[in-house]
RNA sequence: GGUCUGGUAGUUCAGUUGGUUAGAAUAUCGGCCUGUCACGCCGAGGGUCGCGAGUUCGAGUCUCGUCCAGACCGCCA
């Protein structure tokens, strides 16, 4: 037997006990007479002392130990002289009397602590030694409780677990796949699932109304500290339902892991927000409503002034910093317009009115604004003395995307956002197609599937750029957890849509004749979500990068640095798969 | 594909205007130490300054190229 008990579970309650523990040296305190050794295992660490007066041969051997070896200690629950009220095993210690090294170790390149010495690069490499740090697996263990939470309340709901396959099909919509090529059938190339879609809509024709699946997957696109090639979604679908009960299912499970893991009660229903007034007040279809600082629309009040830049554009808007003028020297202002400037962000220039102290107005458009003009821009704000507004101008969309940038900018400089605070809400109502400058054609927004609502389908042939789609996601606090579709279940309207998007019938039947063909014998009306796991969790887990909740992530290039992948495949593998590396 | 930041000891970093033998902390190793728990004290070893070229009497430092890493933009139905 290796063990009677962990690291983590002894208490006072055990002192006489004879134990036998085993787990990881975390540190060797060697104080001459005496020496102590820290115990560690996931469930924490117990320290185990040993003595050169009573066992001279044992403490010596002791002494010995590096870093990380692992070893197995017997002896006796004692309480200990000087207690450590910094840990829960802190009040007792274990008196050695064997000791057997089970596995060495080399000097790891970096210390196994919660504040470790390593840097991201050589933590992924030894991503198995990073994985033995605290933090790493509060990280997991947080994940394995969701997973198992958002099973159980899934199923009391009723809905099924069914596994879709992973070696798909190729289609042309949306992320580039992941492909992998088929020896038996060469020439011919398997897909990696963007995700389950076709298949959980299937299933919803074959029956089975309420699936979901907690299901990796692909996407070959380039990564953010937000997005891994391979990630994990929480994949539901239910027929005969329509938005409404679609929102109202996953808002409820969303409110009980809220409960569950943070213990925030929402009382309120989310908050539902068209897409139109999130990019209008917001500036973005994710808005974080953890702050105010809402964007205005300017354009009527701000034109005539012979200011030629804002006479000239589509649109005119602005932001109110509130009680913070004095923050805003030439200097400051400076530095926020690069940040507006710079190529990512895309502004040409930044305007600001100051709202001073004593009433009066500064601003960069003094020479076209009187004061009567400025006010009346500050009270669209219900701005007051002390307030600074700034403003963008220009193309519609474009300047709303960088007063949004502009917006969380200012706001994480003037501290405005509560870390402890919770906002969530559901966008909906958006664009069921985009127009695509590359391709020239509209692209759907969400998919191909996504049902148009029914009072626009109408203007589908005439006007599909207006055309608002039964299509949400769901945000918190800036960031989408998930999103999801009423889809389309009628043959018809499935054929407007892919005519919408430029496939010709042949097309359309080549690739996804299946879904077409299934829709044929009773489809009923159906829609679903998926919430994505890896961001849900690192959320909970204040993680900043999805990479802090997942065992073994990719970096930035895609690559696994660990186990060195990509990587190239034998002349035979590749002749086997009739595959002709391409040089340049 | 693009923008920005970084790469110096095992690790994390400092390194001034281009100028002597490239430093600190930590880790490691050796010695001392009987109540430590970030143990303490003394000592030692440890460097292709990412790589390549250039400018210069002289390059960790300046220039160009290149590789790697990270953040972001494009992209991500």
């Amino acid at each position: 037997m290796y063990r009677t008990h962990t690291c983590g579970e002894l208490r006072v309650e055990n002192i006489g006990t004879k134990v036998t523990l085993s787990g990881w040296l975390q540190k060797n305190r060697d104080l001459g007479g005496m020496t102590f050794i820290d115990l560690r295992d996931r469930y924490g660490i117990t320290q185990i002392a040993f003595n050169m007066e009573t066992n001279a041969e044992l403490c010596t051997q002791a002494r010995k130990l590096g870093r990380e070896f692992v070893i197995q200690v017997t002896g006796e629950v004692a309480e200990r002289y000087s207690k450590n009220k910094k840990i829960p095993t802190g009040e007792i210690e274990i008196i050695a009397t064997d000791l057997k090294v089970l596995s060495k170790s080399e000097v790891p390149p970096f210390t196994i602590e919660d504040q470790t010495d390593g840097g991201e690069d050589i933590l992924m490499k030894y991503r198995y030694l990073d994985l033995r740090r605290n933090p790493r697996q509060q990280a997991l263990m947080l994940r394995h409780k969701m997973s198992i939470a958002v099973r159980n309340y899934l199923d009391k709901q009723g809905f099924i677990d069914v596994e879709t396959p992973v070696l798909i099909k190729s289609t042309p919509e949306g992320a580039r796949d992941f492909v992998v090529p088929s020896r038996m059938n060469e020439g011919n190339f398997y897909a990696l699932p963007q995700s389950p879609q076709v298949f959980k809509q299937l299933l919803m024709v074959a029956g089975y109304d309420r699936y979901y699946q907690i299901v990796k997957c692909f996407r070959d696109e380039d990564l953010r500290a937000d997005r891994q090639p391979e990630f994990t979604q929480i994949d539901c679908e239910m027929a005969f339902v329509e938005q409404e009960d679609i929102l109202n299912t996953f808002e409820g499970m969303a409110k009980h892991i809220f409960k569950m893991f943070k213990n925030v009660d929402f009382n309120e229903p989310f908050k539902r927000m068209p897409f139109s007034e999130a990019m209008a007040k917001y500036g973005s279809d994710k808005p974080d409503l953890r702050f105010g600082m809402e964007i205005n629309n300017l354009t009527e009040i701000s034109k005539g002034k012979n200011f030629k830049i804002f006479d000239d554009a589509e649109y005119i808007g602005g932001i109110c910093a509130v009680n913070v003028v004095d923050k805003f020297s030439r200097k400051a202002i400076d530095k926020l317009t690069d940040f507006v400037k710079k190529p990512q962000i895309g502004a040409q220039g930044l305007v600001w009115i100051k709202y001073d102290a004593d009433g009066t107005f500064k601003s960069s458009i003094d020479k076209f604004f009187g004061a009567e003009d400025l006010q009346q821009i500050a009270q669209k704000f219900d701005a007051k003395p002390n307030d600074i507004i700034f403003l963008i101008s220009g193309n519609y969309d474009k300047s709303l995307k960088i007063l949004g940038d502009l917006r969380l900018e200012l706001a994480k400089e003037l501290n405005l956002i509560d870390n402890n605070k919770f906002a969530p809400l559901w966008v909906v109502d958006f664009p069921l197609v985009e127009w695509n400058e590359e391709t020239n054609r509209f692209h759907a927004m969400h998919h191909p599937f996504t049902s148009p609502k029914p009072q626009d389908i109408s203007m589908l042939e005439t006007e599909p750029a207006k055309v608002r789609a039964n299509a949400y996601d769901f945000v918190v606090n800036g960031v989408e957890l998930g999103g999801g579709s009423i889809r389309i279940h009628d043959s018809e309207v499935q054929r407007k849509m892919f005519d919408t998007l430029g496939f010709t019938p042949e097309e359309a039947q080549n690739q996804f004749g299946f879904l077409m063909n299934a829709f044929k014998y009773g489809a009923p009306p159906h829609g679903g979500i998926a919430y994505g796991l890896d961001r849900w969790v690192a959320m909970f887990n204040n993680s900043e990068s999805i990479k802090d909740v997942i065992a073994f992530p990719k970096n930035n290039s895609g690559k696994d640095v660990m186990i060195d992948s990509p990587s190239p495949v034998s002349k035979e593998q590749l002749d086997e798969l009739k595959l002709l590396i391409k040089k340049d």
